[in-house]
DNA sequence: ACAAGAATGTTACAATATAACATATCGTTT
DNA sequence: AAACGATATGTTATATTGTAACATTCTTGT
């Protein structure tokens, strides 16, 4: 069985999503009662063949190479709102770029482990820290709604390249 | 005696600045050798006037309007930087603001609280937090630097409000 | 089919930040 | 004091990131 399947006018300009990804972007707008478009879905299959984080105008470079023609900012800006907001896409704040969410299982908060040396990105899940982020919240009277966590340093096989 | 001394062409021109913050700004200076300039020390004192999170172009607009006259953009994003290098500042990632920091006593990592309805920021500082971070570094293979923690709520006179 | 709401297209522009290079200022050495 | 190197500042232009406003098309429910 073929696991990937082409998006968006035609197998020929869009990137291939795998079956996994395509079903998790379904599942996702179902639960929030938003519309997974052609358009949609081939800019969320170019972030996950990436495999790494974008910018915005990157992103926009790349789906213009792939769909050979020109694609105006705000569609791009607006095709990430949608997945933000549906969770299947985080942006980094610190960089500003944008990465798909690495954990389909569940909605959730995320914290990342960010090699300044490669770029690499891990995106982590720690119900530890997330208690002890509201706790600190409390304790300063303050209601917390969400947290932008974003550890900066060198990922295992970069911290060893600068041993050698 | 007067706590407020003025900085940088003349008393007309610039914000006051307490005692106090120019007594950090110089230690920071000399512990880092850094030097502390009139035009660093009036960026830094219209900051703390403000006493909120400003962003860039804003304080561009308020030195513009202080000292009357133009003032390009790298001038004041060269003042930031500086400001940052020392310590003397923090950049809110989320928000892509400066706000001075709030715990002169020592170099700190830290975390904000941010308030979505009055725009109010506090900043803390947990240990435990940090070495929470740390340990989850580890866990992963990763060198932490340091990290970006932003809370993102509702302070608490704006959560008593919002229930009124 | 029709109306209402959602998504997309198009053009222009706002906001944030940096590059490249010239000039001035400070500190040190002679 | 004069000369030098390093740091800081000025100036102009431009890159990067993100939105506003409004027209059009598509989808969904009736």
């Amino acid at each position: 069985m073929c696991d990937n399947v082409a998006v968006a006018r035609g197998s020929a300009t869009a990137a291939p999503l795998a079956a996994k990804w395509r079903k998790l972007a379904e599942r996702r707008c179902a639960e929030k009662g938003e519309r997974l478009t052609p358009a949609r879905l081939a800019v969320y299959a170019e972030m996950l063949a990436r495999g790494r984080p974008v910018a915005a105008y990157e992103l926009i470079g790349l789906l213009e190479q792939r769909q050979e023609r020109k694609i105006a900012p705000l569609t791009v800006y607006r095709h990430l709102d949608f997945l933000i907001r549906t969770g299947l896409v985080h942006r980094l704040q610190s960089a500003q770029t944008y990465l798909p969410c690495d954990h389909p299982d569940h909605t959730h908060e995320s914290q990342f482990l960010l090699c300044s040396s490669c770029g690499h990105v891990d995106e982590v899940e720690s119900r530890g820290l997330e208690t002890l982020l509201s706790q600190i919240a409390d304790e300063h009277g303050f209601r917390a709604d969400n947290a932008v966590v974003e550890i900066n340093g060198l990922c295992g096989t970069c911290a060893v390249d600068e041993q050698g």
